[in-house]
RNA sequence: GGGUUGGUGGUCUAGUCUGGUUAUGACACCUCCUUGACAUGGAGGAGGCCGGCAGUUCAAAUCUGCCCCAACCCA
């Protein structure tokens, strides 16, 4: 019975009694059957992950996906990343068993906070912590309900019973756990110094939070005076895009072998307008090409400065606070901002006679990638998880996954290779996981929470001491910062595996370990470098084993034009509105176009494609359904042309296994198409239709359109279902009261091949002279199903006469022992390459010209040719023969035999 | 600026690691045809100096070097 649904809310049963009389009718409907098999799939739990306790983890296949940013919409890449997971995981949940599919949310950070507020349009900074987290939950939630429908209409297998949210207690308090763990092994310090700031966010964040981004801007060059007292010269000129620096200017470099410069080193220069003196210091690291080649070093300007204060121990002048508002030390300038400041200095530096050239330059300078704003470099106490002292070691655990593509492992070596800071964890944000920690008041000593005690806040949490163990003082502040987002959101495989402390046993468990390490980790390849990397230093530092066996890459999607989709170029294609227009079968068959990890094109062409399928599919079904009983026994003894499609169906099984085994969906989806295509519906199926009474045909068909029903179904899972449940599944089905007892076509194993043996070579033979017969009609203007008088057929096709005088409709169809009256001659002669190159080397090209010019000899009865003066035996060569039919009809060569048609047209 | 990956008929793509002489398939195009489901189908056809230039080799889409173009990652 089909799920067609029920529009009107009446005539189930008619509609029951109707189709289990006729099973598939009329066209297939996908608009309106994907949703119900959908709905379905969520009632019947069909993707459940059972995972019984002491499961066995090689029948486990879990997936650990990196949850969407909430606050994001769906987008394409969500579509084609979700549906590559899904091939896997259906393929695996036939082939293997038990699936982990889960799915998360990422509503913990910066990002959500900032559409709370403009959901809301209200400010973080007028609500307590909690109360605005509270908000933020809630403007979260519609957006993961929203988002959850969108997921579902996708059609992936995903158990939604197993979903998390970042910003949840349980995740709290793994992350606050995980933060715990490792600052006891030691793998984390809090440490004044240096960080990458935004001073729009007013948080530290790290580095992989920034982009370049191409700016307009001023170069200026400024003249600072010499003092002392024989300098080499009157002033020095320093170029800089930052002359609301110069009053942090701590420093003026030069390249040691500037010729021209070098003798400042030593000198003290003058700052103007600010007049403190600074010294000249040589150091390699000066670009001499860059502006006069004297530089100064502010603290801080940028990433150089930064090296320089620490490798010359230069002391800290801040000139610019946390909101890029300019400090007291730039006098007069105080309280301006930083382009405020930039502009008032110049004016003065010109007015003062210090500004000896301004240009316009464009240059790429860092900005948050979240809301553009150039970032600065301030001094702050942060805490960083320590990763340089153990590259070693994370490369090795890149190296100990499987990686599909396998090329993407060079971005994780080489992003590890360029690894500069340790992972600055701390950010001054509202709407975050709070670290545990509260700071003694007397002595600084970090007190962190007790783990049963977690998640805390440590804002309205008391600490769990009453006095500092280190120095006794009895007042604590607590820490005011929250995590990174990616603090939490590496720990994924650790909450779908349900990572805890144990109290009694002290120690950190995992309700599910049988799902961890994971079997597959897949991800966009914009985030090999952070996500990817973060989530295998974490888990590795908690649980001393790498994540995932496998990590599976997809590339993005491109616009039809192969560019980049961007809002700004108007180029964005929206799945909803390519879901309006397609089945999602239908989109998801160009989503397996793709080799794994190529970026590829969105092509309505190929969706045209797979609306073709689904339909060629049902109508396929529909035939099959026509000529043979639902479950037909296996005959003793199977024709040799149903023989011959069973091997090639087997063939067609171990070929796809072995595809989706490699993540190869490409692969898999071609050669099943082409299989299904042209060999069983336009060679098979046009055969079959003549020899339906045979039960060795019957049971063929039956057994190959289950078969292909199975295969299909990891790639294109609503339309079989459709017919899974129409022709073959069990029970009561479909209905919504009977949804938990699903014979889902989904949970079925994975087809197995059944070792058909049969003569392949004499089927080729068989279908090589049905396409020749074929080819005599449409040449001829004939149709198809024109009656053909004598056919005489040399060539091994034993058995498959019949077959082949009734799908050609031949009178009389005769097999020669020996070749027709035919004349011969030698047409070409085909030399074979591969053992005639390494044999005769440069030789050959002797042997090619005498061959082309005709002087050669055949001899020993085509056993050897002579040429060039050369002797090649037999093996090293081909003749073909050119023949010419002088009998009655007409000849057609194929490439394994010859064909003689004699019918009066 | 550095690195990575890719560039194959009009479009998308297989083949490149492991070199072998007619380069795969789909879509579009042209011609013809209702094989008992599908004309939203079937049969056939035309269309490519494999980004460019050198080199290695008997032989290069495939290996090497340089260049051009694109995307991504990192400065």
């Amino acid at each position: 019975m089909s799920a067609e649904p029920d529009l009107e809310g009446d005539g189930e049963a008619d509609d029951e009694s109707e189709r289990a009389a006729s099973g598939l009718e009329g066209n297939y409907d996908p608009e309106a059957i994907e949703p119900v098999w959908q709905d379905a799939w969520v009632e019947a739990k069909t993707y459940a992950y059972e995972g019984e306790p002491g499961q066995d983890p090689n029948t486990t296949y879990a997936i650990d996906t990196p949850p969407p940013t909430v606050s994001g919409s769906l987008h394409m890449g969500h579509l084609y990343g979700h549906t590559l997971q899904d091939f896997a995981a259906r393929f695996r949940r036939m082939a293997d068993g038990d699936v982990l599919f889960p799915f998360g949310y990422d509503d913990n950070g910066i990002a959500s906070e900032r559409l709370t507020e403009q959901e809301l349009d209200i400010r973080h900074q007028d609500y307590e912590r909690r109360k605005f987290q509270q908000r933020c939950r809630e403007v979260c939630q519609e957006y993961e309900a929203e988002f959850t429908e969108k997921m579902q209409s996708l059609g992936c297998s995903i158990d939604w019973d197993h979903t998390y949210k970042t910003i949840e207690p349980r995740v709290q308090r793994i992350s606050q756990l995980s933060f715990i763990d490792l600052y006891e092994k030691g793998r984390e310090y809090r440490k004044k110094a240096p960080a990458i700031w935004c001073p729009e966010c007013e948080t530290a964040i790290s580095q992989v939070e920034t982009e370049d981004d191409e700016r307009h801007a001023h170069f200026n060059d400024i003249a600072f005076e010499l003092v002392g007292t024989n300098p080499p010269r009157e002033e020095l000129v320093i170029s800089t895009t930052r002359p609301e620096l110069i009053p942090a200017c701590v420093a003026v470099f030069v390249h040691p072998e500037d010729d021209e410069n070098r003798a400042l080193v030593g000198e003290t220069a003058h700052v103007p307008i600010f007049g403190h003196e600074v010294p000249i210091i040589a150091d390699e690291r000066v670009d001499m090409e860059k502006g006069t080649g004297v530089v100064m070093c502010c603290t801080f300007g940028d990433q150089k400065d930064i090296e320089w204060y620490q490798a010359h121990d230069l002391p800290l002048r801040v000139a610019i606070d946390e909101t890029a508002t300019m400090t007291d030390l730039a006098g007069d300038y105080e309280g301006l901002s930083t382009e405020a400041a930039r502009e008032a200095i110049v004016e003065d530096l010109e007015a003062g006679g210090y500004l000896r050239d301004r240009r316009d330059i464009v240059h790429d300078v860092g900005v948050h990638e979240r809301c553009d704003t150039p970032v600065e470099y301030r001094v702050s106490k942060q805490w960083y998880v320590e990763i340089l002292d153990r590259k070693d070691e994370y490369l090795e655990a890149g190296e100990a996954m499987d990686w599909f593509p396998e090329k993407m492992f060079t971005r994780y070596r080489h992003w590890i290779e360029g690894l500069e800071w340790d992972w600055l964890i701390s950010r001054q944000r509202d709407s975050g996981i709070p670290f545990p920690v509260w700071y003694c008041t007397a002595c600084d000593h970090a007190i962190l929470a007790e783990k049963d005690d977690l998640p805390v806040d440590p804002l309205s949490d008391d600490p769990p001491v009453d006095a500092c163990p280190e120095c006794g003082a009895d007042t604590f502040e607590p820490e005011e910062d929250v995590f990174d987002t990616w603090a939490t959101s590496s720990l994924t495989p650790l909450i779908n595996a349900g990572w805890d402390w144990d109290a009694e046993t002290e120690s950190f468990e995992m309700a599910n370990p049988e799902l961890y390490p994971f079997d597959l980790r897949p991800q966009g390849h914009d985030i090999i470098s952070f996500w990817l990397f973060h989530t295998i230093v974490k888990c590795y530092e908690h649980t001393g084993e790498v994540p995932f066996d496998a990590t599976l890459i997809n590339g993005h999607v491109l616009d039809e034009n192969r560019e980049k989709m961007s809002k700004s170029r108007g180029n964005v294609v929206e799945p909803a509105d390519v879901l309006a227009a397609y089945p999602v079968d239908a989109v998801r068959f160009w989503a397996a176009s793709a080799a794994v990890g190529d970026d590829f094109p969105f092509q309505e062409q190929d969706i045209v494609a797979g609306e073709k399928l689904l339909r060629k599919l049902w109508n396929a079904s529909k035939l099959v359904d026509s000529l043979a009983p639902a479950d037909p026994e296996e005959p003793a003894h199977l024709e040799p042309i149903d023989r011959w499609l069973l091997a090639e169906l087997d063939a067609t099984i171990e070929a796809l296994t072995d595809h989706f085994e490699a993540y190869e969906f490409a692969k898999a989806r071609n050669r099943l198409r082409t299989f299904f295509w042209n060999t069983f519906c336009d060679d098979y199926l046009e055969i079959a239709k003549t020899r339906a009474d045979s039960a060795s045909t019957q049971y063929t068909l039956r057994t190959a359109h289950r078969t292909f029903l199975l295969l299909w179904a990891p790639i294109v899972p609503h339309v079989t279902e459709e017919i899974w449940q129409s022709v073959y599944a069990d029970g009561e089905t479909g209905g919504t009261e009977t949804a938990t007892n699903l014979d889902s076509i989904h949970g079925h194993s994975w087809p197995q091949s059944q070792e058909y043996d049969a003569d392949l070579e004499a089927g080729e033979t068989a279908m090589e002279v049905i396409a020749a017969l074929r080819r005599y009609k449409s040449e001829r203007q004939l149709p198809l199903n024109a009656t053909l008088e004598s056919v005489a057929v040399h060539g091994d096709v034993t058995g498959f006469a019949e077959a082949i005088q009734d799908v050609s409709h031949v009178d009389s169809l005769e097999t020669l022992a020996s070749p027709p009256e035919i004349t011969t001659e030698v047409a070409s002669i085909d030399l074979e390459y591969a053992t005639l190159g390494p044999k005769y080397g440069a030789k050959v090209g002797d042997i090619d010209a005498a061959i082309d010019a005709g002087e050669y000899e055949i001899v020993e009865d085509g056993d050897e040719l002579h040429v060039a003066g050369e002797v090649l035996e037999g093996d090293l060569f081909e003749v073909t023969l050119e023949r010419t039919y002088s009998g009655e009809g007409v000849m057609i060569e194929t490439d394994s035999a010859v064909v003689i048609v004699d019918n009066d047209d």
